[in-house]
RNA sequence: GCCGCCAUCGUCUAACGGCUAGGACUUCGCCUUCUCAAGGCGGAAAUCGGAGUUCGAUUCUCCGUGGCGGUACCA
């Protein structure tokens, strides 16, 4: 039985990086039929953000990957935890971290640092320029034990540290990277409990993962070099650490991480933008991992079915936004019309105030309309604005190539009559085809000639979809309307 | 600086020592066509460098080089 655990600190917005370790616990969990766990690590207080939670649960919600134990909603969208290893935040298990770090420092395993922020700036500094390798100069790793309690009795602000050992190597197996070696002598001495009471990520982290039962630590390559305190921890309270396997790094184009300031690197902004959960997550699984054949579509049950860490590459993958869309567009095209107009419902309420309960079967074939020309879903909602309100066109456009407004005019004309003469059960795409098509050709006239008259005259646009697709749409009374409306606007 | 990780088309990647180095995105050309898309066909585009090991290296080893990550009382 597997345990995995999406641990984010509640910050605000979910990183796309992010998703996709969660996504990968997901996989793995679900594949091999473990849990999926969600904490929170909440243990810097100056990065807390009101409402972060709820958030986070509602992309993950979104992306359809949700907790099985942990923080999670509950049936009334509320977040609750659940599961008997909690609390899973961070905040509500401070006596537990002072158990376990008051026990390292009664073991001799950890001590009270008193040394001041200047002072660790000055060692670092002198450091820096003997080209040494920057770390704690262990300046209170010798503090007798007595002495330093009494000293904290006095008021004097301490914070406490690991003691790292300072010969041999930590040695770990990562289950992307293979056996990864760092010697001890070059490890901090990492602070595990700080001044204001809380513990660092460092100590919370393994505390947690052991009292959860946490089988395998997914997370970014960024953790990679922390991971040997990691281990010297568990080994210090005698524990077996879980397995490990460090992804590696989304990156901006410029091959640094994925960060803000080069673009869209929160979930939700993604989301707002239109984008399938589908799409992302197939594209966010695909960035250093692929099924070993040239398959490139897969959905979230494929995914859980065919995942493996042994197919993920070391390397860090460009965030290449092109592809996103092209997965997008695939997902879209693919996607029943009924089902994408679903999805589009809140974008059409909002911009053209219509009402999905009432419009779905209208709606679904308005979406199909410009589903094959759309990269998001606010992108397709924009582009069919032509069905509810008409723009301003000019009367240029419905001239067709050397054709003259005049012949534009007449060809309208018959047209219209010809339409007349259309009863409203034949008023679909595939009748209007073969009848207006074979009127055209009786009358001798190039397609063109009266297709694209047509097709600006319903659409007001240069660029649309077929004439045919848009009149079915637009229903019999509708296109009579705008193709007398486009007449005047010729003359 | 120090430590670690990594290295195939512009980008995501395939090729568990042996083929004209394959696919996808992007891009370009052609076909289809009332427009724009979609679709079909085709083109351009890569093994970081140098030594080894081997009959043979994209693949294994070492050294360079480059990129990235870490180096916090942030995660």
């Amino acid at each position: 039985m597997i345990r995995t655990r999406f641990a984010p600190s509640p910050t605000g917005y979910v990183h796309i990086g992010s998703l996709k370790m969660a996504l990968t616990d997901y996989l793995l969990t679900k594949q091999k039929g473990g849990q999926f766990i969600l904490r929170v690590e909440d243990t810097d207080q100056g990065r807390l953000v009101e409402g972060a939670v709820e958030n986070l649960l509602r992309t993950l919600d979104w992306a359809g990957i949700n907790p099985d134990e942990g923080v999670k909603f509950d049936a009334n969208n509320k977040v609750v935890q659940v599961g008997d290893k909690g609390p899973y935040i961070q905040s509500e298990r401070l006596d537990i971290y002072h158990k376990y770090i008051d026990e390292l420092i009664e073991k001799g395993q950890a001590y009270y640092c008193f040394c001041s922020k200047e002072r660790l700036d000055e060692v670092r500094k002198i450091q820096e320029l003997n080209k040494q390798a920057t770390g704690y100069d262990g300046h209170c790793r010798n503090i007798n034990l007595e002495e330093a309690k009494k000293r904290i009795e006095t008021g004097e602000k301490a914070v406490v540290r690991m003691k790292m050992p300072k010969e041999g190597a930590t040695k770990f197996t990562d289950l992307i990277r293979g056996e990864v070696s760092f010697e001890n002598k070059l490890i901090d001495d990492q602070v595990i409990l700080k001044s204001d009471g809380f513990p660092t990520y460092h100590l919370a982290v393994v505390v947690d993962d052991h009292l959860m039962e946490i089988t395998h630590v997914i997370r970014g390559e960024e953790w990679l070099s922390s991971t040997p305190k990691h281990i010297e921890l568990y080994k210090m309270f005698g524990w077996q650490p879980p397995l490990f396997a460090h992804l590696p790094l989304l990156l901006n184009p410029d091959k640094s991480k994925l960060s803000k300031r080069q673009g869209d690197v929160a979930v939700e902004d993604y989301i707002k933008k239109g984008y399938l959960p589908e799409a992302v997550l197939n594209f966010v699984a695909f960035l250093g991992w692929n099924p070993g054949d040239e398959r490139e579509i897969f959905s979230l049950e494929e995914l859980v079915k065919e995942f493996s860490l042994e197919k993920v590459s070391k390397a860090g993958a460009v965030f290449n936004l092109e592809k996103l869309d092209w997965y997008n567009r695939e997902y879209m095209k693919k996607m029943d019309n009924a089902e994408l107009a679903n999805r589009c419902s809140a974008l059409f309420e909002e911009k053209y105030s219509v009402n999905s309960s009432q419009y779905s079967v209208d709606l679904a074939k308005i979406v199909g309309l410009e589903k094959e020309r759309a990269t998001t879903l606010v992108e397709l909602v924009d582009n069919v604005k032509f069905v509810f309100e008409m723009g301003d066109y000019d009367k240029e456009l419905l001239v067709w190539k050397k054709s003259t407004a005049e012949d534009a005019k007449n060809k309208l004309t018959e047209l219209s009559d010809l339409l007349n003469t259309f009863s409203d059960q034949d008023w679909n795409k595939a009748i209007l085809e073969k009848k207006i098509g074979e009127w055209i050709q009786e009358k001798g006239y190039g397609m063109g000639d009266v297709l694209w008259p047509m097709r600006v005259a319903l659409s007001g646009q240069k660029n649309s979809p077929g004439p045919y697709e848009i009149a079915d749409v637009l229903g019999k009374e509708e296109c009579l309307l705008r193709i007398k409306l486009a007449i005047t606007k010729i003359k």
